[in-house]
DNA sequence: GCCATGATGACATTGCGTGTCATCGCGTAG
DNA sequence: CTACGCGATGACACGCAATGTCATCATGGC
């Protein structure tokens, strides 16, 4: 194929998970990843923007929530698409890839800058859903106010889907979660239907 | 007196306001902040952690939500608490530095980096709140979800509060997000559609 | 067979952030 | 009054992240 092995990328996201856990984020330099990938530096940034990002590789989100919005039922309403949504992709996409998801999560834990970018994520995933909402017509604020919602669901969630002893799914963790919050507003449940 | 005038702090976070503004952040480097500070690079790091943080030197919310928890009615709910506590906060401290808050938030919004320290601080704030709220002894869960929405009310509000036109008071804005978030998870209450 | 394309290498550079030691005024013990 | 420790700063060196720039060279279309 071509002069280069074609999965330079690839290769580079392999020796930085390598690296960051055998050494820590911190004490890895990007030469050392580069070099491991059988790359240069520079090419490392020409793959990702910075020394954080590789660890974002293979983010789901963004492809979460285009199918969130893609797939939607046009009557439902706004909450319900999306956490609908999250349980759907979470069912289909995320259950099998616990041992990923754990090995990120503790390099992630183990940094703050990492911590710090996480939480960039964050921001990005409730920015996706608020523009999603707002296409389907949603008032700026609740469209804002529910994608934050939606995050910090998320978010909780998936600490918890990680933590845990058992094997909930973990669209169950967030519907759990979206009730208890529900209550701590003082709202009654829904009526079932 | 000391040997050196003893507001070095002070000098370097006017220094770096004056540059980001005139420069950019991004523009402007450390050594330059330091010089027109009259002091050097290194006493710079030895005041502020890295260059984002000089921005946030008189971040209030650390204060704000240990007032919030030690003026806190023994016997409130968990929520109103907290967002009395913040109105209560707002109304004696925030509306009298809407210049100030206004020159921060241009800033902020002007470099992604700085974007994403206020993430950073968003999440202390929550953190902040929810370890108030287990103090409280509030279940971890439900601390969780209010710390959350609790700081996504206030970031929400704060940016409604500085774009805004004329000069509603900052708890006012909370509180009809308040509301408005109620409204949006409580899907009981729909008569038609 | 020639050339545009695109990925990579090689090299230089800037600036952030840290470690380390020296300096020097101040307060305090003796 | 002197000596000493303390604390803030200066001076200097250094590693590394991140970027700009130009060269290289297989591939695929013409």
């Amino acid at each position: 194929m071509s002069r280069w092995t074609p999965d330079a990328r690839e290769r580079l996201e392999r020796a930085a998970f390598e690296l960051f856990e055998e050494q820590g984020f911190a004490a890895t330099t990007v030469p050392q990843i580069a070099e491991r990938a059988g790359l240069t530096t520079r090419t490392f940034f020409r793959h990702f923007a910075d020394k954080r990002e590789v660890i974002y590789a293979d983010d789901q989100f963004p492809r979460m929530v285009r199918r969130i919005f893609a797939e939607a039922d046009a009557e439902a309403e706004p909450l319900e698409v999306v956490v609908d949504g999250i349980r759907r992709f979470a069912d289909q996409e995320l259950e099998g890839r616990r041992a990923k998801v754990l090995r990120r999560t503790a390099i992630i834990r183990s940094d703050p800058g990492l911590l710090e970018r996480s939480l960039r994520k964050r921001a990005d995933l409730a920015g996706a859903i608020r523009t999603g909402l707002l296409e389907r017509g949603v008032p700026s604020t609740t469209a804002s106010l529910l994608a934050q919602t939606s995050a910090s669901l998320v978010e909780l969630a998936l600490a918890d889907w990680v933590d845990q002893e058992g094997d909930r799914p973990f669209g169950d963790i967030v519907a759990e979660h979206l009730e208890a919050l529900r209550a701590a507003l003082g709202l009654e449940r829904r009526p079932s239907e």
